[in-house]
DNA sequence: ATGTCGGACACGGTCCGA
């Protein structure tokens, strides 16, 4: 079983991308963030035509996730994350997809930081957290996935020194993720390349993809059910340089049946 | 500081967010 995640950039901007993706790689199971669509504009039936049920939860300009299954419609578990009732962004849906707990997530971006929005983004770090802790508690398998907008360690950025002030990679953000995995989840792409340099998003400026000067910022958590289950993994780094692409490229994991 | 996208508002060009 094949899930994969990517951050569109815009699902409607991006449908002819997105729909040549999913015919030449047939993932089972994808998750989408930044959908900048209201729920009604969501291209459903171009999704269904390609063989994809979906479930999402857009929202006008700006966030919104959803998840798309190969087979089965996603049985819908929640959407919104628990612990802030006032919290209005579309940034979280969670399906059971095959027997799976698929979360899929985008954090806040949190720059400039310090500030509000860095608040938010480690404030909203936290109810994940405390949501994780829940599920890997329900000791079922479960996939958290996503653009996590954090770069974990200095493995993952081009040049380290130049994101240190950066939402992305200041302390608080990568102690709060360290936090997060050491609860039992396992990091799948850095558990299948240990030591390579991976990355997921490349800045649309100064060419950055051609440059290489990329962030791996889109990750798989898995819990330790689907960990022993971890086959395969990469980036479909090629689609960063499609014409019209997003500045992320999906990522992707192979499961073994349960 | 810069660069480049996408959306909103409203139809030309500017602003915001990333």
């Amino acid at each position: 079983m094949k899930v994969a995640t990517y951050n569109v950039n815009s699902i409607n901007s991006r449908l002819p991308v997105l729909l040549r993706w999913l015919i030449e790689t047939t993932p089972d199971v994808v998750c989408l963030q930044e959908l900048k669509t209201p729920q009604e504009k969501f291209p459903e039936q171009a999704l269904l035509d390609a063989g994809y049920h979906a479930i999402w939860h857009g929202q006008k300009s700006w966030n919104g996730v959803a998840i798309l299954s190969h087979h089965d419609k996603p049985e819908e578990v929640r959407r919104g994350l628990p612990g802030d009732p006032d919290d209005t962004h579309s940034r979280y849906i969670e399906a059971m997809v095959n027997g799976i707990h698929i979360g899929c997530l985008y954090l806040p971006n949190g720059n400039p930081a310090p500030g509000p929005k860095f608040d938010y983004k480690l404030r909203w770090l936290e109810r994940l957290t405390s949501h994780a802790a829940e599920l890997l508690a329900s000791r079922t398998p479960v996939v958290l996935a996503g653009d996590y907008n954090v770069i974990p360690t200095e493995q993952d950025v081009y040049k380290p020194e130049r994101w240190l002030d950066d939402a992305l990679f200041r302390p608080e953000t990568r102690e709060a993720f360290q936090t997060l995995v050491a609860q039992g989840w396992t990091d799948a792409l850095r558990k299948i390349y240990p030591i390579e340099t991976i990355y997921t998003f490349w800045d649309y400026f100064r060419n950055a993809y051609g440059r290489n000067a990329g962030l791996r910022i889109d990750h798989f958590l898995l819990s330790p059910e689907l960990d022993r289950r971890l086959v395969a993994a990469g980036v479909d780094r090629d689609v960063r340089g499609w014409q019209k692409t997003s500045d992320h490229a999906p990522v992707w994991i192979e499961l073994s049946d349960g």
